[in-house]
DNA sequence: CACTATTGACTACAGGCGTAATCGGTGAGA
DNA sequence: TCTCACCGATTACGCCTGTAGTCAATAGTG
């Protein structure tokens, strides 16, 4: 189904995930500034999100307003998902373990984690 | 430095990370059998990582021998992060919360996880 | 020595991506 | 009504990527 959504184009579905709907005008203003983009080169990414099926548009006097038509939380388990599989072999464990064995976590960050592996435990 | 690799060099660097050094042959034939590729491809591919400074080629014979510069795990935990950067700011536990919501692991995955914390925890 | 198979280097080429300028329509103000 | 600002659509364009073909050198074979 929804093809696959370039880094740039996620910057802009960030923007409507947290907000929407939007016209283009006010998705510009919400990109982080650090990436500065001219309002056309968001109206691309809008059109191209739009072709892929990712967002939605509808009609607002002379303009539109755009509004995600995919959810957060599917795009970035899907993202996350692919990760492992591609270099973990699909476990998470092995993921956990490298990071945490690189990163300092903060023992908060560790209890957090832990907790939520005891709400799972079947 | 390391200039960033891509999706098909990616499956190059691996059968490296397994084995090394190895021909342009032999990396071919160790290329998992579902992308099919020509020999070609792959050697375009061992190309444009020794431009990117991600193996290196020394001489044997009339051909090279092919040998990884970079290691696997400096790259995987790499990758891992830009994606917990672009996904959830930069945290590991929200990362775990999503896969874990989603995706069944077993209580044997979150045996191993707990264990690792613990090992962590200062 | 002539021929062929192999090897790395170079070239190709379409599609995606990042970034944007330009065009054509139209509503708002002078 | 004329002009201008703004909007979406179209076009541009260079780079990266995936995938491979072609070329030139050379080593092995008959």
């Amino acid at each position: 189904m929804a093809e696959r959504i370039s880094e740039a184009e996620h910057a802009v579905m960030e923007v409507l995930w947290d907000e929407s709907p939007l016209t283009a005008q006010e998705v510009a203003e919400r990109i982080p500034s650090d990436r500065d983009w001219s309002a056309n080169t968001v109206k691309t990414l809008l059109g191209r999100l739009l072709a892929k099926n990712a967002i939605a548009h509808e009609e607002d006097g002379r303009r539109y307003r755009y509004r995600p038509l995919i959810a957060r939380d599917g795009y970035v388990v899907g993202e996350s998902r692919r990760l492992m599989d591609r270099l973990f072999g699909g476990r998470l464990a092995p993921l956990v373990a490298h990071l945490a064995e690189r990163d300092e976590f903060s023992d908060d960050d560790i209890a957090e984690i832990e907790a939520l592996l005891k709400g799972l435990k079947s």
